[in-house]
DNA sequence: ACAAAAGTGTTGAATCTACACCCATGC
DNA sequence: GCATGGGTGTAGATTCAACACTTTTGT
């Protein structure tokens, strides 16, 4: 190591999330206004600078209470990638770490105390590029739907875009919605229940407005890995 | 954002790097004999401090170079994850920024300028706590042999093990090394060739010491996902 | 001839897909 | 009754796992 002390680039490190929720029938995102420059007034991944000592998940969780008044307590949230490009900030060299949120519908959230506002958006809207981010927030976003829609295949991911309790129905929504394709209700349902690990019965049922009520179910005891996985057979 | 400038911890940012290659039946890892403190004397994984106004990658195959002389420039490369507990570093608040790099058989690094030694040593040696590796890197080496794991599943990245031109048998025989159980020769010749764009023939054939010789093949045109997946069905 | 590795055939089991069909509720 | 979504049955196609068997080389 014969490394000196003026070859260690000092940068700042910032943590931004891709929150993602299932919302009227669309995958949707949480995005912040801008409240300071740069790209003050534009919408960008919820996020903030790391305090000293703070740990990566801490600091995501705290920034997204104090943008969007989103509690993260108990919330799925897992590292996506981390951002490194020269010019990627305009304030110098700003390294960030991406993290990636799946949440179940939640409120609306209401501003805090650094964003000017938070609101969802439909990601379909983000990455067709009819709205544009601050930053690498387009391609971050980008890469978080990405992860997420291949993480519904071989693992359990889903349960987390329902609430404590769903039905089969509820789940399959989610999949349809996540991977823009109609799903055969009936094979759905028997691929959830026969795979172990994934749903287990509550023994309650729900009404909807119209129709049989469905079995609530609670997620699994299986966290992550399925086998064999949902497959979407479909061109990928 | 009324994040002051003290609020942003300034952090010092290195590269480090899970390089797998599979070499006499073994999955293998590359390791280097630390020359300075922190951990002077100890294995650890190659990598060091990013410099100023230097991408990640970029740091990552220079570190790669100058540590162990292994020539980064047609090595898979991809971002592992990034480390930032507080106390990984002895030196302060040291964020790294770990990749995965598959090789095929490479020859023995020689010792570059800034370490005293590099070597091969067998994950399972480490894996298994009998060769303790500095910082934190047991965790980012086991991270990366589970990142490797998975990916063979459900991508064609096994053929990045093997070299330009390689035979069935050689890519099984990555499989099996790396997931650590036995295939059948002749049902994973049939999925491996009947999956569209995993390897397509050279023509060309090679022969071993005995037996009959092989058809050679090169990687075919998909780059990653694997449709339909190759299945472990065990359980994990 | 024999050993060894490559590669093909085949068979029964399991799974997937596309349906027909029944069930339970609100209106 | 009728619309609507939940859930079961089932037949044909596809895939998988296991293993017998043939092919092609070196010795």
């Amino acid at each position: 190591m014969t490394t000196s002390r003026r070859d260690r680039a000092p940068v700042s490190l910032t943590v931004d999330l891709v929150v993602l929720t299932v919302r009227d029938g669309q995958l949707q995102v949480l995005l912040i206004v801008r409240g300071a420059e740069p790209y003050a007034g534009q919408l960008a991944l919820p996020g903030g600078f790391l305090r000293p000592g703070e740990d990566l998940e801490v600091a995501a969780r705290r920034e997204l209470w104090e943008e969007t008044g989103v509690e993260g307590g108990m919330l799925h949230l897992e590292q996506l990638r981390t951002y490194a490009a020269r010019e990627r900030d305009p304030r110098g060299r700003v390294v960030t770490v991406a993290y990636l949120a799946l949440a179940p519908g939640l409120p609306i959230p209401s501003a805090g105390t650094d964003a000017q506002s938070a609101r969802w958006e439909p990601v379909g809207n983000v990455l067709s590029k009819s709205v544009s981010l601050a930053f690498d927030h387009n391609q971050i976003l980008a890469d978080g739907v990405e992860r997420a829609r291949s993480k519904l295949e071989y693992t359990t991911l889903a349960t987390v875009f329902c609430g404590e309790t769903f039905t089969i129905g509820e789940l399959r929504h989610v999949y349809e919605v996540v991977w823009g394709m109609p799903l055969d209700p009936r094979n759905f349902n028997r691929k959830v229940i026969k795979t172990d690990g994934f749903v287990e019965p509550t023994g309650a049922t729900r009404s909807l407005d119209t129709g049989r009520p469905a079995a609530l179910y609670r997620r699994g005891n299986k966290t992550d890995a399925l086998h064999p996985p949902m497959l979407r057979t479909t061109i990928t």
